[in-house]
DNA sequence: AGACCAATGTGGTCTAGACCAATCACTTTG
DNA sequence: CAAAGTGATTGGTCTAGACCACATTGGTCT
């Protein structure tokens, strides 16, 4: 980082992935951010930009992802300040593999990785298991007609689920294994839909731009008895794809449909 | 626009609304790409920035954001080139104020104009209506614990509700009023959600910036017999709330609940 | 006190240009 | 004739710095 010249000043480490300069000060202003309350400020863009050596331009893209993701806000004239976290909006939907089967589409999909990694502080609570526990990561890409649509991470505690991944071959659905070998039947879940900024790497699977908008549905699924069974994120391209549901009513029940209380 | 430091070339009018530079860059671009089939190519960036008299990172920009709304794809080394549309992920969901009165919120919303325009096309299409037809046009501020939450537009056929415009006062449900003065119910309707950059408008209203994503919510409602009676869209800011969905289902309904062909 | 106002500092927008990386048409070479 | 090289062209990333718009602060005048 000590390039001279006034071209581009990205110290690349040779035979490893490339990221944006802009993506590594976006790491580091999300660290400043997590020691932050709601409401504090960080440091001003052109200190930010000294600190981290680059321009402010740089810095500002790093900023304007993280405002996306509503971890800040930029004020003119004031200061940029830690955020609230973000509101949920309550909606009701059933899978999309469902529906797409419903209009006759079947979608592909590639397995990219499985295997096994430790359950961090937020992957632990969502499965049940302690922090560290072994989780079986399953990595698949969908496509629709030759493109690739989404990238779905699952989540599954391995303890819960012994050699599971052995039997993962082939054309099984998880579901039907889950069911089959170990008597889990999915009863209920919980998604959500949010835009996120394409991180590096899912941007290079789904052939995009990083830092371009994303759909990310994650579900949270539990068995009968309400035990974590899965946890889901999938990313769809924002710039591709747009989500459709057909609604049906009774003709009486005009009044839930919408009608927000006009005031 | 012939200022010739190097300083902003912002050629403002007065006593007008402030529109980022970039802003009338992509209108132009939008122009050129509508006259073009999928595949076709625009040309290079700097070709443009000379045309429009704009640097190429301000063109950039404008090619940034069309290529978000899936408008054209840009590929190094070659060119930019005009895009497919968005393909369709269906769905399921019900109304969010009906799921958010079912969790207890009562969302408050603000009337921001109510008035007459000319049905242009798409609009036409969606209504049942012949182009330049008159449309009522409904645009509300929906806010939740003081924070503006999302723009919500609504498109009716004047023809077929006279004087509604003059019943809407105070806080009345525009369904109601559908069903008890015009014997009108909703019985169903397609819902679409997509994201998009804000627009200038829709970005001051909600105190965002230009540009940023935004959940777009379209629903287009038929009446009984399939009629077409209302259009709207809701624009919801993608930096501040997500849309949460609670699915329940039959313990011997895991098939359905995904398991996507795994091949 | 209170109202006003100018200075300062902040984020917002834009310019001009450097260099990097991928592509592609063309030339050279085997 | 096919393969390898080569250079021009295009989009991708980054820098440095100008000016604008807004917010805050603190001084000055009433």
């Amino acid at each position: 980082m000590s390039v001279p010249t006034g071209g581009a000043a990205v110290a690349k480490p040779a035979a490893q992935r490339h990221y944006p300069k802009y993506y590594l000060v976006k790491g580091h202003l999300s660290e400043m951010l997590a020691k932050l309350a709601p409401g504090e400020a960080l440091p001003p863009e052109r200190a930010l930009a000294e600190r981290f050596e680059a321009s402010r331009t740089t810095v500002r893209q790093a900023l304007r992802e993280l405002s996306i993701e509503g971890h800040l806000v930029s004020v003119q004239g004031s200061g940029t300040f830690a955020a609230a976290p973000k509101m949920a909006q309550p909606l009701q939907l059933t899978s999309y593999t469902e529906d797409m089967r419903r209009q006759g589409l079947a979608p592909s999909s590639r397995l990219l990785s499985i295997g096994y990694i430790a359950a961090d502080e937020e992957l632990a609570a969502r499965l049940g298991v302690r922090r560290g526990a072994r989780v079986l990561r399953i990595e698949r890409l969908r496509t629709a007609s030759e493109e690739p649509m989404a990238i779905e991470t699952t989540h599954l505690a391995a303890a819960r689920f012994p050699g599971l991944a052995r039997r993962l071959v082939g054309p099984v659905s998880l579901y039907a294994l889950l069911a089959a070998g170990y008597g889990v039947h999915l009863a209920e879940a919980e998604e959500t839909i949010e835009t996120v900024p394409a991180p590096p790497r899912e941007a290079a699977l789904l052939e995009t731009t990083v830092g371009y908008p994303m759909l990310l549905l994650s579900r949270h699924s539990r068995d009968g008895s309400g035990l974590p069974v899965e946890y889901v994120r999938s990313f769809y391209r924002g710039d591709r794809y747009k989500f459709v549901a057909q609604l049906k009513r009774p003709v009486e029940g005009v009044d839930g449909l919408d009608g927000g209380g006009r005031s």
